[in-house]
DNA sequence: GTAAATGCAAACACTTTGCGCGACC
DNA sequence: GGTCGCGCAAAGTGTTTGCATTTAC
């Protein structure tokens, strides 16, 4: 079970408005990709006072202490997860649309090796892979974000 | 030795214009990952009648056609890379701001498994490393981006 | 009580686009 | 010679910021 963001916040010394346990709990419960203008739609359902701009500065807070990640599924947009919940990488179905999310432990060793032969230590990692259907796989689910 | 990207622009019919032409070239003798801008500023220095909307057209045009890779280094402007060069991965030295590229076929194989293994027929992909030097490790170049 | 966060709207940075002119095939 | 690409400047889009006001601690 995910320590809650709002627990993590105060840890680290955040100072916890409204806006920002709003938003906070909409990155949680969020189990897909949302972008800022999603993340504002969602927080808006919850507490209507709550700008766009204070969205786009709490993304940002919450990026810099490491609560959240930002993705790049390159539409010119940045889109965000629980940090905590994103211990996997991406596979993008290039014919679909789709977003997949995957854990393999050996692709982790073999980055820390990686990193170690080139004289560092491994911290974070991001890994995508485009791939099209084994021909025939169905569209079970509509999740592409 | 790639082939070079003029020709691959023949090949895949592409009208090969002077300024076209000339984006290739910087773009195959880039050793970095120039973005838009910079990409403009060196064109500018072959032939300084190019504008930039033309340089963002033609960088666009490129990566449809697969002839190079955009690159998110996470500051907001798309990066750019030689495809054909491109076929290796970025370690991130976080506390230098360097960027290191390397291969390594066993993540290949590993990442064609993976897809396999979820149904899919890997197309490619993209793999970023974030590490910090094992201490003490010196600065030889600056060549950070 | 005070430093810090918010909302609003204006400003930004990067990228795209409409249009008339010029170039490629 | 017709189509497609170009330069220019204007418009977009996503994101940031200055300022007066409100809020958390």
């Amino acid at each position: 079970m995910a320590n809650s963001i709002l627990k993590r916040c105060k840890t680290r010394g955040l100072r916890m408005t409204g806006q920002r346990q709003v938003i906070a709990r909409v990155l949680e419960d969020a189990d897909d990709h949302p972008d800022a203008e999603e993340i504002y739609a969602r927080a808006s359902r919850i507490d209507a006072a709550i700008s766009l701009a204070t969205v786009y500065r709490t993304v940002r807070l919450f990026e810099e202490v490491g609560l959240i990640n930002r993705l790049d599924f390159g539409d010119g947009r940045a889109r965000y997860e629980d940090a905590e919940r994103a211990h996997h990488d991406h596979l993008f179905d290039m014919k679909n649309g789709r977003v997949i999310e995957f854990v393999d432990p050996e692709i982790e060793r073999l980055q820390e090796k990686i990193a170690r032969k080139l004289g560092y230590r491994l911290l974070g990692h991001k890994m995508d892979l485009f791939a099209e259907p084994l021909d025939g796989k169905p569209l079970d689910r509509d999740d592409n974000d």
